[in-house]
DNA sequence: GCTAATTTGTTCGTATGTATA
DNA sequence: CTATACATACGAACAAATTAG
């Protein structure tokens, strides 16, 4: 409260000590337990909390009750190509890894005035929703939300659950081909009922990719919104 | 403490009531203080702050000191096209905005083994660093961070300094013409630094550009990586 | 395998600071 | 100026998970 406190909050402060002692490497693996860094500080314990709650949410330390708080190493990403030509089963297999689609849920829904809009149907026109998650080498890579018009694949649930692709379920209804015609990408925390699924801290961040694929005659086929783990994958566009 | 307890700690439990009251309409725009909360809830005011922090991390509320709690309206995104031919200025001239390049920060870097790699030049090799921030109507758009070759793009600085564009302070140094390679995208909490210039709470999330500009030889004029706060902006690629 | 010590997580209490109405 | 409401900070105790012996 007296010592030099220039306006910034104590629990700042210790928090920019300790991602200094860690950049300077005097830190290198594992923290000093809460206890000793709040001696050390001249703190309370509940400030030195503070300070690493601060540092955890920006990846940069990961506390594990009863073990300690460890210093995260930046993990390299799985690189996930975005092109006219995104499909899943494509993009694992080329690099080496063995993909999965496994379906979570389905169900049928009515069309509102967003999925009108993005599968160019009328307004409450029946949809199939399938829920899916892709898995690579046992890490869950993604869980993909698809809306399908109903009327024009009536045995996509089926089709997807037998195969694991949607590329071939969408083949057995006679759609040899689709493409990407538009992708928007942005980033939320992760919904909690798909971080049980991504298997991942309830605080993580997930990228967004909400997709629009369409056939041959630009008909829209899918509207696809996946979720992918931000701190293991990377959206690569390459033109 | 004795109600149904299941394992779930207390805040997750209030957290969990607080965001049933605004998903059901019994609270629209702003909480009720705290102390109330606690009381109602029969807990500590320390734990209603737990559980109004975890859903302010997900972006459901926002706290404003002496003002109180607010539940916070989704805003809608502005689109970011990024394609062969992607450009600041353009971008958001399209879509009615003023644009402003500011530089925050230049200086010269010696290339890393990273930086060597993309932009295809000597280990060790001096390049140009430019931070620079990205503004339409007022709204921080994104931070960016891009490294040119330094014996190619002398005056750079200067010449981004004169124009606010670096596709005219590239023009200066005689290249008439660049477009866009690749593009990597993923995402991460903001940086302390970069959430003061970008208007951000400490804890909000960045979508993170990672791309390379070439030339009309394919040889690499810039490597730039930009941040843009996810709440505001999407990315959308288009084929 | 069991026990005790260690370490983080939760919850209460209390007090004071600071911005807003 | 006063009251309200969120922010910071200290102290104390116990719970829960892990590790050391």
């Amino acid at each position: 409260m007296n010592d030099a406190d220039e306006g910034v909050t104590r629990w700042r402060r210790v928090a920019d000590r300790i991602r200094a002692s860690i950049a300077d490497g005097s830190v290198a693996e594992q923290l000093p337990p809460e206890t000793e860094l709040a001696e050390r500080y001249s703190v309370n314990r509940h400030t030195v909390r503070r300070a690493i709650q601060s540092l955890a949410a920006e990846g940069l330390l990961r506390s594990e009750r009863g073990r300690g708080t460890f210093v995260n190493a930046p993990a390299p990403r799985l690189a996930y190509p975005v092109g006219p030509r995104t499909r899943f089963s494509e993009n694992v297999t080329a690099q080496g890894q063995r993909p999965a689609g496994r379906l979570i849920r389905s169900e049928t829904v009515r069309a509102d005035q967003a999925l009108a809009a993005l599968l160019n149907c009328p307004l409450g026109a029946a949809l199939a929703r399938l829920d899916t998650l892709s898995v690579a080498s046992g890490l869950p890579l993604s869980v993909s939300t698809g809306y399908f018009p109903a009327d024009r694949f009536p045995n996509i649930v089926r089709n997807y659950a037998e195969t694991g692709s949607i590329t071939e379920a969408l083949a057995r209804h006679g759609l040899p081909d689709y493409r990407r015609l538009e992708t928007r990408i942005t980033a939320e925390r992760v919904h909690p009922s798909d971080a049980v699924h991504l298997d991942l801290p309830p605080d993580s961040i997930v990228l967004i990719s909400n997709a629009i694929d369409v056939d041959a005659e630009d008909r829209p086929v899918q509207a696809l919104r996946s979720r992918f783990p931000a701190d293991r994958m990377e959206l690569v566009i390459r033109l």
